[in-house]
RNA sequence: CGCGGGGUGGAGCAGUCCGGUAGCUCGUCAGGCUCAUAACCUGAAGGCCGCAGGUUCAAAUCCUGCCCCCGCAACCA
């Protein structure tokens, strides 16, 4: 089975900040967690170029645009490469293979009379380089950003007959058993878009006139392609629309978008009419996230208040960094954020509860058995339970993007091995009964591997570190895709007795 | 009458669709344990579930009205 899974593409004008890093990390658990579940995964990510705003920037810092978005194109792939973000492939959509792209969906679209010409009249912000209806604007009829009065211009653009597909969306994201049905989540936001859908659609433009920076149309070479086909296009562009036709056939339609709220519109209305028009398939989920507060304030540059990626891995290390980024504000809510709130739940959830769970089971295990727990019995009750309580839980949440929800599964199984330690109290076993203890521990090990399996998507490093220490057998990502696939366990578990444990030092040191 | 979201113990949230002991995390207090990263385990205190009506044997949950907060502009995923 495959699974084509996508972050939006994001616009270079701004470098990755907390909340590019959580849509993306977000993207990238659901992608590993969709590999270990045996599924062929393609997941896409990548930059956003074009637009008279690119255009300005660059001129402000004396480059070309093309060299402009190539620097801060490379920062966003950096900075996902420090939160080790496993994307199959990163679209540009300055790449000449989307210009590919979007010059054949133009001209189908074109042929297809789904795009004509229309002059219209309306008021233009300089500063803006847009158009704004009077509702846009302040209580003097200025734009909110630069205080100046639009000017009414008249312009000739392209446009695309978005509402001749009213109908057919709304009954595509409304009707579950549509063969083609667009599930949105969550709720809210469906309704939202629903409620919005039913006011009707006007035609949008397709085109601009005065924007250099884009890809000129096929059929007049004096207008540019508008941010819709060029930027919403990238995700067939991506799996090789044009340049790869196997693999395109092999992955589309996408089956999981992932986005914040602000471009839910585009990817439940716009795009898939765009892809009605074209006679593709349309895309199978989306998942639209909340925006982000920094101690109840927005996050902006001028406020200086933005965390970065780079912040995050240095205070917790990437592993930390990319669990509490995606775990800390439950999925579909905005939520705020602060270093007080992120320290307090990588001190509750890392640093006491997982960390010090393998650290109090390694410890004994070495200062007993020095690394080396002799075989006894074979207990598996503990894993099983472990096993089976997140089964029940853990998969659903995985599933409809509730990372925050699975978090808390995995938390409490790991509360569940604390509190069997404390009844067991291996501590009095070491006075009498030694070969208890041994099973005990056994027992806990099983039960730790099982965790760390569960991990993985989240924490890709430190779950196979964990693998080590435990002396768990086999390649990791090999031995869980098994588990997941039938989810037994193996018959003298996943850390055998007489395993060579191994001593890591602190996982997750506590911070203050 | 623009659209949407929200108002639940000190904080942050779940529960509301499918009425019936109000639950979770953190914080506070008390106790236990000592293998562990001053960690872990147990227990307790603390809420008239925004307000007012209504339906019902029974409402946080359904209905009606009202009040308050936030987004739908902006350097943003």
């Amino acid at each position: 089975m495959k699974f084509y899974i996508t972050t939006p593409i994001y616009y270079v004008n701004d470098v990755a900040h907390i909340g590019h890093s959580y849509t993306t990390i977000a993207s990238d658990v659901i992608a590993r967690w969709k590999r270990l579940n045996n599924y062929d995964v393609f997941f896409l990510t990548g930059t956003d170029e074009h637009g008279a705003k690119i255009d300005a920037a660059s001129k402000a810092k004396c480059k070309t645009p093309q060299k402009f978005c190539d620097e801060m194109s490379a920062k966003f792939k950096e900075a996902w490469k420090l939160l080790d973000i496993s994307y199959t492939d990163f679209i540009r959509t300055t790449e000449h293979r989307h210009l590919v792209s979007v010059e054949k969906v133009i001209q189908i679209l074109s042929d297809k009379g789904l795009i004509f010409k229309k002059k219209y009249e309306s008021l233009y912000c300089v500063g803006c380089e847009r158009f704004y209806a009077q509702k846009d604007l302040d209580e003097n009829g200025c734009c909110h950003l630069h205080q100046t009065k639009p000017t009414l211009q008249s312009e000739e653009n392209y446009f695309f007959k978005l509402s001749s597909f009213q109908n057919a969306i709304l009954e595509r994201i409304t009707n579950p058993n549509h063969e083609e049905y667009l599930e949105i989540q969550p709720e809210e936001r469906r309704n939202e878009i629903i409620g919005k859908l039913k006011l009707g659609l006007e035609d949008i433009s397709f085109s601009r006139i005065a924007v250099e920076w884009g890809i000129p149309l096929p059929f007049d070479k004096r207008q540019t392609v508008y941010v819709w086909v060029d930027a919403l296009i990238n995700y067939m562009t991506g799996v090789g629309y044009i340049e790869n036709e196997n693999r395109f056939k092999k992955y589309w339609p996408v089956d999981a978008h992932l986005m914040a709220k602000d471009i839910l519109w585009f990817h439940s209305v716009i795009f898939p009419a765009i892809l009605m028009g074209l006679g593709l398939p349309l895309s199978r989920k989306i998942y639209s996230h909340g925006f982000f507060t920094l101690n109840g304030s927005k996050m902006s540059k001028s406020l200086g208040n933005v965390i970065s990626p780079q912040e995050l891995v240095d205070k917790y290390g990437v592993d930390a960094a990319r669990y509490l980024t995606v775990t800390l504000i439950p999925f579909g809510s905005d939520g705020d954020i602060s270093w007080e709130g992120l320290t307090l739940k990588y001190n509750e959830d890392l640093a006491n509860n997982l960390g010090n769970l393998v650290s109090r089971i390694i410890k004994i295990a070495e200062k007993c058995f020095d690394l080396h727990v002799p075989y006894v019995e074979q207990n598996l009750e503990l894993a099983k339970n472990t096993s089976a309580i997140l089964k029940e839980n853990f998969i659903v949440n995985m599933d409809n993007g509730q990372l925050h929800k699975a978090a808390q599964d995995l938390q409490s199984v790991i509360t569940f091995v604390n509190r069997q330690i404390e009844t067991d109290a291996p501590w009095k076993l070491i006075k009498t009964d030694m070969n208890k203890l041994a099973a005990c521990i056994y027992s806990y090990l099983q039960a730790v591997d099982i965790i760390a399996m569960y991990l993985i998507p989240f924490m890709p490093t430190i779950s196979k570190k964990i693998w080590q220490i435990t002396g768990a057998r086999g390649d990791m990502d090999e031995v869980a895709k098994k588990y997941f696939l039938d989810s037994i366990i193996p018959e003298n578990g996943f850390s055998p007795s007489n395993a060579q444990l191994q001593v890591f030092g602190i996982l997750f040191p506590r911070i203050c």
